[in-house]
RNA sequence: GGGUUCGUGGUCUAGUGGUUAUGACGUGUCCCUUACAAGGACGAGAUCGGCGGUUCGAUUCCGCCCGAACCCA
């Protein structure tokens, strides 16, 4: 028996563990079919980091998703996985046990990082339990494990076989911090100071005119040793003259060519610009178009090669100090002021990254561009506009995508070379995962040239190289020998991709082209993506801002379930504001369903009661305006609309069941009341039980539940199409409303007895619940017309008729009525010389009543209180 | 710089080419009515960001401007 106060802090542990207990969400492997099956995507967070509300409120809209699927008849797979295969958890693992990894074997480090990272992912389960999320706590996987790295492994050498995967020495986007080629999508651009440089640059002959050098502004001097050739824009007349000449390089003293080329920045500094090997991603295309030379004079750890002379050795920026200094000597330092510029950085750690010429892995992309769009067009989005950002993305690629990385952590590349030749030795798949590093290579001799040693590969893979691959490893894709194959092959595609719109592009498309090129199917049948969590101020949360919200600090404070709620309020796909007032709104509401539970309680027995033979029509009104709302709640949450869902439900729960029909029977005793109040009651907690999971639960197994068995796994309703007057209902209510507002506007309490109320209108079968609810006397339904006087006041035109038809003749067809200059014959009005039929105006009256008592007006229906 | 989205009572928000623009929070008045006063009833409160255009009619469609967020360069 729900009694008292709903006590949050002791029923949501409660549940939370019985549900981990019982096995309540745990997926029916061997049931399972593809028509039935649902499964969810989940992405796995770093768990090296802590839990934050963003993933609070991403785990709650998943967690809707997930309890209801499985309520509406699915056998869903909710699986976890911890993502500790990274730099993160490397950096943590060294940091814990106070150790570097380059002290250690390759395998044994990732066996210490497994360890630490466990205690962590324990973290994050408790977390997650104790929000209530509906995961399968035995489906979860660790990006970390000998699985994921066969998978992804595995992965490898499949692209590779299929001729996706090249191995290639080009210009590569280099991180000198972190020493490891890094991919496109890993760099963002930020607002840095510095300076530019004005830099005279001698001509090896005059020009006609006898001009004998130029000035060139950079950011960069120290790249002058590396400089191949200056640039000037073709429509630069000034400079014109220059072009097909040869510059000599002040204090280094290579030659390189003038070349005219449209991509020169005319507006910066003197429009002439120096090409270097490399500066940034013009100088690359300038090296592939104008077939320049390459002089590299920047080292993989960001210090200056022998191509710099005697500056060979120095730092890059100790050796543009060195530089400038000895150009400012040497009297070739025109100018140098201060700037503020845009430059490309490593977005792990901020440093400005270089562009070195490396031998690197790519998956070859450009080429299918178009075939990914389509792919990504074959998903439903939710919220579909996303669907834009990431055909836009894809337009934007100019990459192949690089995947090795020079760490010494992660997973290994499962390659080695021919020493002689540089043959690659793709691992055998049936050994996998393998690591060069500590593994001999499944050949004994180069099968190109024969020769009998080996260079183990020594990169590895980049990890969103792995994190793409999420989908196949919930299917467990694997080589059995013969073929690809997956344990679970009705879970792919997977159902639903979750995700926050701030990567999406990023990991979609990198999950698209994996799967896709390994399956030939487009991983998601749909992709739900949710919005930002916004501080009180519609803000981004971030650590720097320090307006970050703790998620342990608010569930102190308020329930899950309060908290839930509020996550229940977004539009997918929109930002969506941390609001106390939200959750505090939640709070009500557990209230109020907590406390209309007391009252149904105390109304019904503790049996079940059978549906009479008769439902008495206030009970059939209810339970059929219930059944419309279902069906509107289901199509909501269908659409992954959760606020309106949400909403809808909570309207109709608060005003219609709680307000206007238990008020109405809660003086009943009867069958066709219990039954109804059983029904209705079991079936809004059904409702509310995939936003309300907590409360919802306590209450079912308090009232309805018979086998102990959870709400969670309860069938969602299904229309019970009992016939009833709707429109009798309505306008009962409406007669009660008016008798409500009557009270009010005379100041009278609510239980305030009424003598005699007469009611012109059908509320045929809700006399006696009008009656009693009301406290009238006696309650009298006239037939006929009431007997109030109408007063015409104007006429109302109904303009998607009015407005079709007579266009522009409609201001005249208005003046004339405003100036009462029409007549109304037979139904149709006449004015401006035109006739409108009856259905394209309405005559717009007040009701007047001079008889005894006081008329009210209950729409349609008339009501006169004596 | 390019793209996407957004701008609606004090705050947050729904929504629509056609009467009086939805709801919540807050706010005002009244009501202890035997589930809930953290409740109920009834009010007040909006030039729908600005300027143009299309239209008989624009908050809605189009363009520009202002402002915000995100993604990309």
């Amino acid at each position: 028996m729900p009694s008292g106060e709903y006590d949050p802090d002791t029923a949501e542990p409660t549940w939370q563990k019985r549900w981990v207990d019982d096995e309540t969400y745990a997926y029916p492997d061997a049931a399972a079919d593809p028509d039935t099956a649902f499964s969810i995507d989940t992405p796995p967070p770093t768990v090296s980091g802590s839990l934050h509300w963003g993933h609070v409120y991403g785990s709650i809209l998943q967690d809707i998703v997930a309890r209801y699927h499985r309520m509406a008849g699915n056998d869903v797979l909710f699986p976890f996985g911890y993502d500790d295969n990274g730099i993160a958890s490397e950096r943590l693992t060294e940091r814990e046990l106070d150790i570097r990894h380059q002290d250690y074997e390759r395998r044994e480090f990732q066996q210490r990082c497994r360890e630490i990272c466990l205690e962590y992912e324990q973290e994050f389960t408790e977390k997650m339990q104790a929000m209530g999320i509906s995961i399968d706590w035995n489906n979860t996987y660790r990006t970390i494990s000998e699985d994921v790295q066969r998978i992804s492994q595995l992965s490898f050498v499949d692209l590779y076989e299929q001729g996706r995967e090249y191995r290639k020495k080009a210009p590569a986007i280099w991180c000198p911090e972190c020493e490891t080629a890094i991919s496109q999508v890993e760099t963002e651009d930020d607002e840095r100071d510095s300076h530019f440089h004005d830099i005279e640059f001698a001509l090896t002959e005059p020009t006609a005119s006898g001009r004998d050098s130029f000035v060139i502004s950079t950011t960069r001097p120290e790249l002058l040793p590396a400089c191949v050739a200056v640039f000037v824009h073709p429509d630069d007349e000034e400079n014109a003259e220059l072009v097909g000449m040869d510059a000599e390089i002040p204090l280094f003293g290579q030659t390189v060519p003038i070349i005219e080329d449209e991509r020169v920045d005319m507006e910066t500094g003197s429009g002439v610009v120096m090409c270097c090997t490399f500066g940034d991603q013009t100088d690359i295309e300038w090296y592939q178009a104008h077939d320049l030379d390459l002089r590299i004079a920047i080292d993989e750890s960001g210090h200056l090669t022998d191509v710099a002379g005697e500056y060979e050795g120095q730092s890059s920026t100790d050796a543009r100090e060195s530089i400038v200094a000895d150009l400012e000597a040497a009297g070739a330092l025109v100018d140098r002021r201060a700037i503020t510029h845009t430059v490309n950085v490593h977005e792990r750690c901020g440093t400005g990254v270089e562009f070195l010429v490396t031998k690197q892995w790519y998956i070859e992309v450009l080429d299918k561009k178009q075939e990914y769009l389509e792919a990504g067009r074959e998903m439903e989005w939710f919220p579909e506009k996303m669907f834009t950002r990431y055909e836009h993305w894809i337009d934007g690629l100019q990459w192949d995508w690089l995947i090795s990385r020079q760490r010494s952590s992660g997973i290994p590349f499962p390659v080695w070379y021919c020493g002689d030749c540089d043959t690659e030795i793709i691992a055998a798949k049936d050994d996998l995962p393998v690591d060069p590093l500590s593994d001999e290579p499944p050949a004994d001799a180069c099968p190109e040239c024969g020769h009998e040693t080996f260079v183990p590969e020594s990169d590895v893979l980049d990890t969103w190289a792995t994190s793409s691959l999420t989908p196949l490893i919930n299917s467990g894709w694997d080589h059995n020998g013969e073929e690809f194959v997956m344990d679970r092959p009705e879970i792919y595609p997977m159902d639903v991709r979750p995700q926050g719109h701030d990567i999406i592009s990023f990991w979609l498309f990198h999950t698209v082209i994996k799967c896709y090129e390994h399956t030939g199917e487009v991983p998601f049948e749909s992709v739900m993506i949710n919005g930002m969590v916004l501080d009180e101020n519609r803000e981004k949360m971030s650590k720097s801002k320090g307006n970050v919200v703790d998620p342990d600090a608010v569930l102190d404070k308020y329930p899950v379930d309060a908290a839930r709620f509020w996550a229940a309020g977004s539009a997918i796909g929109d930002d969506l504001p941390y609001q106390e007032k939200g959750l505090r709104a939640g709070e009500k509401l557990i209230r109020k369903l907590w406390n209309a539970s007391k009252l149904v309680d105390s109304l019904t027995p503790d049996e079940r009661v059978d549906q009479p033979e008769e439902l008495r029509a206030i009970d059939a009104w209810l339970l059929a305006a219930l059944d419309e709302e279902i069906e509107v709640i289901t199509d909501r949450l269908e659409h992954r609309e959760f606020s309106k869902a949400r909403d809808r439900l909570r309207t109709f729960f608060w005003g219609t069941f709680c307000d206007d029909y238990l008020e109405i029977v809660k003086e009943r005793d009867d069958n066709s009341a219990a039954y109804t109040l059983q029904t209705a009651h079991e079936r809004f907690l059904k409702l509310f039980a995939p936003i309300l999971a907590h409360v919802t639960e306590e209450l079912y197994q308090d009232m309805h539940a018979t086998d102990g068995e959870s709400l969670h796994t309860q069938p969602w309703p299904e229309p019970l199409d009992i016939a009833a007057d709707r429109a009798a209902g309505e306008r009962a209510i409406e007669v009660i409303g008016a008798l409500r507002k009557y009270k009010s506007d005379n100041g009278l309490p609510l239980n305030t007895e009424l003598g005699t109320v007469e009611v012109y209108g059908d509320v045929a079968g809700f006399e006696d619940d009008i009656q009693r609810v009301m406290q009238v006397e006696e309650l009298a339904v006239r037939e006929g017309d009431a007997p109030i006087e109408t007063v015409q006041t104007g006429i109302d035109l109904e303009y998607s008729i009015v407005g079709p038809t007579y266009g522009g003749q409609v201001p005249e067809i208005e003046a004339a009525i405003e100036s009462g200059d029409y007549e109304i014959e037979d139904g149709h009005l006449h004015a401006a010389g035109v006739e409108l039929d009856p259905e394209a105006f309405s005559i717009e009256e007040t009701r007047q009543y001079s008889g005894d008592g006081e008329f009210l007006d209950a729409g349609e229906t008339i009501v006169i209180v004596h």
